[in-house]
DNA sequence: ACCTATGTTGATAC
DNA sequence: GGTATCAACATAGG
């Protein structure tokens, strides 16, 4: 699930409802998830703190907290979720979780382990979120490079927040082939590129997640494209499983 | 059983 | 430096 907008929905989530609450536990045994911190060495930074703001840039959140503390930095890696104030999951799902002096409980949920809890989490990697870059730096940064389109927008130094669903759904707004060679895209197309983009974005926030474009349901074995009803292609693309229309992406 | 697939990222090799 | 590949994790499905 995760990719910017699923993240941002988590973060909004925290925002409402995780801030301002004192941290009375926290289950970081998870020593995987957790990496480098040994067990307990989140708690021991976190306890009687609380989580003061709540921020994103691309797919990773952090929070600061108060008293000085240290920031908590949280991933949602390929298959986490946020939640708060429900039930722990009877099943050890739970990878990370917060609980709050008035009971509550803040879990971070990931079967996979892919996900991330981290103090002081480096940001440093990554380029601009990607709903935020300005039109001139999505030209000098997106158009650049013989990779193809699709893994440029991909990469989170490039531009932070795009996985491989929205990339594709980006894609297919834009009308461009993910094989074309990034550093070959016109100043007109880049601008394109950057408003399908940035609608993409807008819709599955809205939505409630990246799941809710117009082309992502087409993305299947015999899926036709949504505009023109040809037959979507498939092929691997910067690693990733990738479709689009071969008659209006060009 | 065995192979493939799946939203991510990081280390490694060319 | 940029790009490509594989591995990390766990589960589902052909």
């Amino acid at each position: 699930m995760p990719e910017l907008p699923e993240v941002e929905r988590a973060r909004a989530l925290i925002a409402a409802g995780g801030l301002g609450r004192r941290i009375a536990a926290v289950e970081d045994r998870d020593s995987y998830v957790c990496r480098p911190h040994a067990p307990g060495e989140i708690e021991a930074a976190l306890l009687g703190r609380r989580l003061l703001t709540a921020n994103r840039i691309g797919k990773a959140m952090w929070f600061e907290t108060d008293e000085d503390g240290p920031d908590l930095g949280l991933h949602l890696g390929m298959a986490g979720r946020v939640l708060i104030d429900e039930p722990p999951a009877d099943n050890a799902w739970d990878r990370f979780a917060l609980t709050f002096e008035d009971g509550g409980r803040l879990a971070l949920r990931d079967k996979r382990r892919l996900g991330r809890a981290v103090l002081e989490p480096d940001l440093s990697r990554l380029g601009p979120d990607a709903g935020e870059a300005t039109r001139a730096e999505f030209r000098d940064r997106v158009g650049r490079g013989t990779a193809p389109l699709k893994a440029r927008i991909m990469d989170q130094s490039v531009l932070a927040g795009v996985g491989n669903l929205l990339a594709d759904e980006t894609l297919w707004r834009a009308g461009l082939s993910p094989l074309r060679t990034a550093g070959g895209l016109s100043e007109e197309e880049l601008d394109g590129l950057r408003r399908a983009l940035r609608a993409a974005i807008r819709d599955a926030v809205r939505g409630g997640g990246v799941h809710t474009g117009r082309l992502i349901p087409a993305r299947r074995r015999g899926g036709r494209c949504p505009g023109c009803g040809v037959k979507l292609q498939r092929a691997t693309v910067g690693g990733r499983t990738t479709w689009w229309c071969p008659e209006e992406q060009v």
